[in-house]
DNA sequence: CGAGATGTTCGGCT
DNA sequence: AAGCCGAACATCTC
C-alpha cells in the first residue's frame, strides 16, 4: 500500500506513544524484514527509552527514541503501523512490538517486503542521512530533474518516474497519476520528451506529492475527486478527464494504466 | 487454482 | 561501464 502520502499517515500513528517509555519489545527474529539488524540489541536497548518524536522521508520513517536511539522502518509492499492495547496479543506477522504502560506500538507486514533499520549514536546513521532532496523540497529543481531524464533516454518515463534516487517517495499510483495529470504517455522515452512535458512532470510531481500529504498524509482522508487515483484503484478504470477505458499495460515491471486519448 | 499486488535488490545482459 | 530488464523475495486475495 504505501507511497510517499501513506507513509506520512502511518508514521502519525505511533504519536500516541510519544514521551511515553518503552517498557518491553517482542519480534520475531530471524524474520526478513530485520535482515541485517542485530535485534537482541534492537530489544535491549529499546527497553527503558522514551519514544521522542518521528519524521518520514521518501518511502522511509524514522523513529528516535532517548539515549540516540533510531530506529527506522520500510513498509514495502503490506506493512502497517497500529497501535493497539497494552496487553494486545501479536499475531503471525505482527513483527514488532514496543509495549508502553498504556499501548502497544505495532509493525505488521505480511509480505516483509519492508524492513527495519536499527542505530545507536549521536549522529544521523546513514540509512536515514543520505536520501534524496523531497519532490517537495526546493532542492528538487527543474534542472535537476530535467539532468536526471536525460541520463535515462533509453527509459520509458514511467520507469523513470519509480526511480528513487530520483524521485524520493513516488510509487506506482503516483507515477501514474503524475502522468495522467501531464498528459504524457507512459510509455514514452524520457530522451523523446519535449521541454513543456519535462516541465509539466516537474510541476505535477510537486503538486501530487503536496496535496497527497495534505489529505492522505494528514489524515487519510480523499484527493480531489478528479484525480485518476479513484478510477486506476477502486473503479472501473474510466478517464476522469473523457470517459474512455484506461488502457492497461506492464511498463517499467509495473502494471500502469493510462488514458489512450489524453496522454500522448 | 493461478495470477497479481501502492517495493526493493540482485544478477546478468547489452 | 552504465543502464536496463526480469526474477526473486513471502503471503494474501480475487
Amino acid at each position: 500500500m504505501p507511497e510517499l502520502a501513506e507513509v506520512e499517515y502511518y508514521r502519525k500513528e505511533w504519536d500516541a506513544g510519544l514521551r511515553k517509555k518503552i517498557t518491553a519489545v517482542e519480534l520475531h527474529a530471524g524474520k526478513r524484514i530485520f535482515r541485517g539488524v542485530d535485534t537482541k540489541r534492537l530489544a535491549a536497548t529499546l527497553k527503558g527509552a522514551a519514544y521522542t518524536g518521528s519524521e518520514a522521508r521518501a518511502k522511509l520513517m524514522c523513529f528516535r527514541f532517548s539515549g540516540g536511539v533510531w530506529l527506522g522502518v520500510h513498509l514495502g509492499m503490506s506493512g502497517e503501523l497500529r497501535v493497539e492495547a497494552k496487553d494486545f496479543e501479536p499475531g503471525r506477522h505482527d513483527h514488532l512490538v514496543l509495549r508502553q504502560s498504556a499501548r502497544s506500538l505495532v509493525f505488521s507486514d505480511p509480505r516483509q517486503f519492508g524492513r527495519v533499520h536499527f542505530h545507536e549514536g549521536r549522529a544521523e546513521p546513514e540509512w536515514w542521512a543520505k536520501l534524496p532532496p523531497a519532490v517537495t523540497s526546493p532542492e528538487f529543481t527543474l534542472e535537476r530533474m530535467s539532468a536526471f531524464l536525460k541520463r535515462r533516454a533509453r527509459l520509458a518515463v514511467k520507469a523513470a518516474l519509480l526511480v528513487q534516487t530520483a524521485f524520493p517517495g513516488v510509487g506506482n499510483w503516483m507515477a501514474d497519476e503524475i502522468l495522467w495529470q501531464a498528459r504524457i504517455d507512459p510509455r514514452a522515452l524520457c530522451g523523446k520528451l519535449s521541454r513543456k512535458q519535462i516541465a509539466a512532470i516537474w510541476e505535477k510531481a510537486r503538486e501530487i506529492c503536496q496535496v497527497s500529504l495534505d489529505t492522505i498524509g494528514k489524515d487519510y482522508s480523499d484527493p480531489p475527486e478528479d484525480w485518476l487515483i479513484h478510477q486506476r484503484w477502486t473503479n472501473k478504470g474510466l478517464c476522469p478527464r473523457d470517459g474512455l477505458q484506461l488502457k492497461t499495460a506492464t511498463i517499467g515491471g509495473r502494471t500502469t494504466r493510462w488514458c489512450a486519448r489524453c496522454q500522448r
